[in-house]
DNA sequence: GTGTATGCAAACTGTTTGCATGGAC
DNA sequence: GTCCATGCAAACAGTTTGCATACAC
């Protein structure tokens, strides 16, 4: 699917839907997994070689804010994003180490989290988990 | 405890130990919760006004080597570090959201982790999880 | 026509590095 | 005496911001 700007709703539910950000929105639907605004703005170019950094930036607050994109960690300084279906039910990612995938994960401390404060005294009202390793194409691809 | 330079072994494992080192390690022993670089600087300095910053950054991340300081998230695009008791034994941490204290927490994901992988062939080989929430005196304290 | 999104570049923040020197071992 | 740790400041990378202009609505 990509993204037009003709149609009515779109990823940045309420902005206005630009010629650029309609590029920059394909490139991270392009990307497959995480990857860092950089990284973004290096595929949006491919497009189209005048947009620029800021605009990739505000662009990814923006999707950020309307939940079309998710931060899903840091790479080597920089922060990560990807683009994710699980919407807003609560969940977390398996980011593979090898390909940079993500996969949305249910939440495996919903069973657990009363164990942890019972046991210290700390209320838990929160929390960030991370799951890292291998997607089933990477398994498969790099078990010769 | 106050670190002391005549002491054998010390935080830096096989550094040497300077005055300016035991002002940090002292300044990091004091903080009590989480804390930045910049922070523990601004702490240092208070004992001795020409420790510089990359002192700072290099004396932490020589603790962080040896496994005295964790890094243990990050707040405000600057890296949070924390002195922690648990060793080098597999662990997480609480974060109080009021005070910033932290605690080590045992993994609550190692029983479940399994189920996780098998769920969507995901073969996982690591993980973060940060819990966040209010430590006993913050619960009590913020009742009222 | 109005006001938001844009590009450019400068500014800003956190962090790292080069170099000559002091001092721990 | 040797060589690591230091302070200073410049360099660096990622990110944000100001401003005049283009263009979606």
């Amino acid at each position: 699917m990509v993204a037009s700007a003709q149609e009515g709703s779109h990823a940045f539910g309420s902005g206005r839907m630009t010629a650029q950000r309609v590029t920059i929105v394909d490139a991270a639907e392009q990307m497959g997994g995480a990857f860092t605004v950089d990284d973004l703005a290096v595929a949006a170019r491919r497009c189209d070689a005048t947009v620029g950094v800021a605009t990739v930036y505000r662009a990814v607050a923006a999707l950020e804010e309307s939940g079309w994109l998710e931060r899903v960690g840091e790479r080597s300084g920089s922060a990560l994003f990807a683009r994710c279906s699980a919407g807003d039910h609560h969940h977390h990612h398996l980011i593979c180490t090898s390909c940079g995938r993500i996969e949305p994960a249910d939440c495996p401390l919903t069973a657990v989290v009363g164990t942890v404060e019972t046991a210290s005294g700390f209320v838990v009202t929160g929390h960030d988990v991370t799951l890292y390793g291998l997607c089933p194409d990477c398994v498969t691809g790099g078990e010769g």
